[in-house]
DNA sequence: TGAATGTTTCGGTCACGGCCGAAGTGTGAG
DNA sequence: CTCACACTTCGGCCGTGACCGAAACATTCA
């Protein structure tokens, strides 16, 4: 029964996770942005002296890292693998037969778009990456996904410029499993470049505090252009149709 | 403030995980094998009852499933997602600067080869990679991989029968962070597939009460003429280069 | 300098949950 | 039928950790 590699420290990790006040900081910090412990102490549910006690643990359990600057104190997740781990257990406590689906407006904004950690995630990102398959850019194969040369040639175009070697170490191309939807969208570090674009072109906009995303007047037209997106994508569809 | 989907229970589920005894039973159940309650107690480290009730929690919880065969209660891992969401924990627990690698022997043998949920790990799984790449039969871009062509050809007549379409909704070919080695090998229905087929083969042998798996002499040979692999991939090499 | 704001430290309360011993249920073997 | 084994339920102990009020520290602004 002796048998693990070293500390099965897998259960420290899991119990940070594990509290609802540090699980709301963290699904907070998915947005992506660096937020204050004020912010976050707003998002936890609790005064700002525990939230206190729960970014210090955070912080040392490596999950997130914080940046000094002025009387702020800005804390983000500390890695793409944090957000990576995050991700997948928010695939499974999705799961279950308990999905009330109480969608409100606000709920039903985060279903359109939202930013996951680092990407675009959400129907619009189902919508893009159904356009990007289509026409040849990216080949989706069952939870993976890599760039084609034609690709490569059309987010040259579109501004993104695919870095030529694999230098980095960070996915050039992944897929991310939707929450709301439960299919796979573009991650990856293409997918960071795509948001980061979108948002530089104006066609989408930050929704302050929270992680939503607005598809502006702009956004609307040159996705439907650019993408040649269908006509109704920004509707909503039927929930879900889990395996 | 207010603003996620439904119940935020990322935290229960993180909170299931982080439990040491927890931690270990999914962790010893990550061997891919249905193990029995005292099995499962005696990886956990702590006494029968306790186990007992950690099983039934992990059972409401839906991580784990049982199936009642005789006087005995065998348990897995309820799902693929699961064992994702606990890779992707690995991932960042086996992070930080405080990797002891207290290299025994038993630990030596978990970095050769061992099982990972359903697919092979530990440098045999690395070199499998590489040479599946090399040979261009699986071609791997930054975290995503895809079966060419030609790849499935080789599969076939090694005595996987890849299906034709994507009907099951099973990622065909992804792949999967190794804790030990920290590079990506292959995962996904493949993964399994080949898995399988080498232990039909007798080339590899699961070693009892382990996730450790043997390279049978047959399988030294075999490995080395089907896949090509270069003469040392048996040999400690250097501990993982981190980014 | 003093006031305002953001954040952390301290001290003490309190409840949740892991743990085991003992006893109870169910299944298979002699 | 009775024993042995696998596993679960019950009851009680005890430690860990989340929480808040109060106060201290830090930074910016007036």
């Amino acid at each position: 029964m002796p048998n693990f590699p070293s500390g099965n420290t897998i259960a420290e990790v899991a119990a940070l996770i594990g509290d609802a006040a540090r699980a709301n900081i963290l699904s907070a910090l998915m947005g992506g942005h660096a937020l204050t412990a004020g912010e976050l102490s707003r998002y936890a549910g609790v005064t700002a002296q525990t939230t206190s006690g729960h970014l210090a643990k955070l912080t040392e359990g490596r999950l997130i890292a914080l940046e000094k600057q002025g009387r702020h104190r800005y804390y983000r997740l500390a890695s793409q693998e944090v957000a990576h781990a995050l991700q997948g257990l928010m695939t499974i406590a999705a799961d279950g037969p308990k999905r009330h689906h109480p969608i409100g407006p606000r709920d039903e904004a985060l279903r359109l778009a939202r930013t996951c950690y680092d990407h675009v995630a959400g129907r619009l990102a189902l919508a893009l990456a159904d356009s990007l398959s289509k026409r040849g850019y990216i080949v989706f194969a069952d939870g993976a996904a890599l760039m084609t040369e034609k690709g490569r040639r059309f987010f040259s175009g579109f501004g993104i410029d695919v870095e030529p070697a694999a230098q980095s170490k960070r996915p050039l191309c992944r897929t991310c499993l939707d929450w709301s939807e439960r299919r796979p969208h573009l991650a990856g570090r293409i997918g960071m470049a795509l948001l980061d674009r979108l948002l530089e072109l104006g066609w989408l906009a930050r929704i302050p505090e929270s992680r939503a995303l607005k598809v502006t007047k702009a956004g609307q037209l040159g996705l439907a252009n650019t993408f040649q997106l269908p006509a109704g994508w920004m509707d909503y569809s039927a929930p879900s149709r889990i395996p």
